[in-house]
DNA sequence: ACGATACATCAACGATTCTTGATCTGTCAA
DNA sequence: TTGACAGATCAAGAATCGTTGATGTATCGT
């Protein structure tokens, strides 16, 4: 077990700051089963456009999200490769 | 894969939270290799004695690390109750 | 008892984050 | 074109968080 260099930290905080508001869990949790538009997620998670925009964008900019527009609407979907990266991270902060 | 209840959704963010910053972060890294006291920790992280004891309260708080007082020492340890939470946590946000 | 040491807590302030409502942009249908 | 819809962005205020320095509390050595 390595130890962690000063980027690393950054970025697990980075990630870990994403995650860390309700709002966004549930954001995640509805896109475990697959890609979702906006338009869904409104619906699902009750909340006002500019804030399920807000907390969109902070995920998307974390890498946890990609999104992707198709005609009038956006679709978002989980980032596989963050995911892996979070394991890493996890691994990294369990003892030993 | 269940869907997360709202009270596993909020522990989730109130652990998240916690590991959200980067003076934690290193905290739990050094913590890593066993139980230290605060004035080990107070010298290898190079930060004021009041800025660190808040940031030990805050993962105290949130179940990261517990506490022991042995004379005029206070040593603080990972929680290994939470590390096997935080790897269910992961499990939950982890796609399909 | 007294001073020193280890740490917690408090108060005040600055910085960051979140929310809300308004406005802007892009896409489609008529 | 025009209007409607999906969504992003912006601006302002509220709330939360982190930092700093001062003070409080417990424990120890003398």
């Amino acid at each position: 077990m390595k130890a962690a260099k000063a980027a690393d930290i950054e970025r697990a905080a980075e990630l870990f700051h994403a995650l860390a508001d309700a709002t966004r869990l549930r954001i995640v949790e509805r896109l475990r089963d697959g890609e979702q538009c906006v338009c869904d997620l409104t619906g699902a998670l009750d909340t006002g456009q500019s804030r399920l925009s807000f907390h969109l964008r902070t995920l998307k900019d974390a890498g946890i999200l990609r999104d992707r527009r198709q005609g009038r609407w956006v679709y978002y979907a989980l980032n596989p490769d963050v995911m892996e990266e979070m394991a890493e991270v996890l691994g990294s902060i369990r003892g030993a």
